[in-house]
DNA sequence: TAAGTTTCAAACCGTTCGGTTAGTAATACT
DNA sequence: AGTATTACTAACCGAACGGTTTGAAACTTA
C-alpha cells in the first residue's frame, strides 16, 4: 500500500560488503558508501540503519556467502589430515578469486585498531572459534589415527596462524604466491 | 639567538610513534596526538610538518629503534639454519615486551586500506626486500651446505609469510601463542 | 479518483578533521 | 637595555565526517 523499493536490499548490501572489504570500516564513508550503491543517503539509513549496524549486517552477509562455505570441507567428507588438507586445497583455489584480493573481511576488523568498536570483535571472535574447534576436531582425529607426532595444540595454534598467514599474503603478495605457500603448507602438515 | 624549544624532538617523536603503533594512520588524529605529546598544534606543525611528513619520520625511526636491531642475527655472526633459528629466536624474544603488543608498524601500515597514502608503502617496501633478501642469503647457505632439502624459493616465502604471521598472532593472541608458534616454526624449519 | 503510506532527493545539523594565521611571550646577541 | 629571532597560545579556516529533517514524488488500496 506504498511506493515500493527502488532498489534491491539483498544487493546493495552485497555492494556494501564488497566497499567495506576494500577500504575497512574507518576507511568507507557514507558519502562512500552512497556513492558506490547509487542509493540516496536517506534510503542507506532507513534501509540499513546507522553505520555501526550496517557493518553488522554486511558482517552477517559475510559470513554466510564467503566464510562458512569454505568450512564445509571440515564439517563434511573424510575427517582427520585429509579434512584439513581438502580444506586447504578448496581455500587455495577460492581465495585465488579476483574478489579475495583484499583478503579477508573478518580477519581485518578483527586486526583493526582500538577505535574500531568492540561489538565487531566480539561477533567475530565466534567465527574463530568456530573455525578453531573445526582444525581441533580433525587434528585429534588424525592424532588417534596415529597420523600426527606432533601435540594437537601446537598444531592447531599454528595451522589457525598460518590461515590467518596466507589470506594476508594474498592480499600483500597476490594469488602465486598464494597457491606456492598453501602447497608448501599442505606438504609440511605431511610432516607432523 | 632565540627562545629554546621547551621540549625534546626525539622524545616526542618516540611518543608519537608509538601512538601510531597503537592507532595506525587514519586512527590517529592530529588532536590525540597534541594530546598525547603534550605540545601545542602549532609547535606539532613547525617542528614535524603536516601528518604525512610526520608519519614519514615516524616510520624511519620505528625502522631504526626497532625493526633494525631485529635483523642483526641474520646479518651478523654463523650463516645459513642457524641465523634463521638465531633470528627467530631473538625475535620471540624482543615481540613477547609489551610495547610490540601491537604487532608491526610496518606491516600494519603495508597492510593499510587503498586510503592510505601510497607513498608510505613504497618507503617500507624497501623495509620488506631487505628482509627478504637477508633471508635468501641464509636459506642459500643452507641449500649450499645440504641444510636444506626443499626448493630455496619456497621456503623464502613461505618463511617471510610466517613472520607475518607470528607478528600478527601476538597482536590477536598474545605472546604466550607467540612463543609457542615461534618454538614450533623453527621445529619446522629443522626439518626443510 | 482520493486517501494513506512510504520512498525519494536535497538541504541541513553539530562535530571533528587536517592545517593556518595572527598576536604574544621568551630567549640570545649586541 | 634594546632588538631580532624564535616558540608559544589560541582562535580560526574550509572540508568532510556521521546522522537528521523536510517536503515533494510515487505508489497501493479503497
Amino acid at each position: 500500500m506504498a511506493r515500493p523499493l527502488s532498489f534491491d536490499p539483498k544487493q546493495k548490501l552485497h555492494q556494501a560488503m564488497l566497499l567495506f572489504w576494500r577500504n575497512g570500516y574507518e576507511g568507507t564513508s557514507i558519502n562512500a558508501l552512497i556513492n558506490e550503491l547509487e542509493i540516496n543517503r536517506f534510503s542507506l539509513y532507513s534501509q540499513f540503519g546507522d553505520k555501526h549496524q550496517l557493518y553488522l549486517k554486511v558482517l552477517e552477509h559475510y559470513n554466510t556467502v564467503v566464510y562458512q562455505p569454505l568450512l564445509e570441507p571440515l564439517r563434511n567428507g573424510p575427517i582427520g589430515k585429509t579434512a584439513i588438507d581438502n580444506y586447504l586445497e578448496n581455500f587455495g583455489k577460492k581465495v585465488s578469486a579476483p574478489h579475495a584480493a583484499h583478503g579477508c573481511l573478518i580477519q581485518s576488523t578483527m586486526m583493526a585498531g582500538e577505535n574500531v568498536e568492540v561489538e565487531f570483535k566480539e561477533v567475530l571472535t565466534k567465527r574463530v572459534k568456530e573455525l578453531r574447534a573445526l582444525l581441533r576436531t580433525n587434528l585429534q582425529a588424525a592424532k588417534d589415527q596415529n597420523q600426527l607426532s606432533m601435540p594437537v595444540k601446537e598444531c592447531l595454534d599454528f595451522t589457525l596462524m598460518t590461515i590467518n598467514a596466507l589470506i594476508m599474503a594474498r592480499k600483500s603478495q597476490g594469488k602465486e604466491v598464494l597457491s606456492q605457500n598453501v602447497k608448501f603448507f599442505r606438504k609440511t602438515i605431511q610432516n607432523w
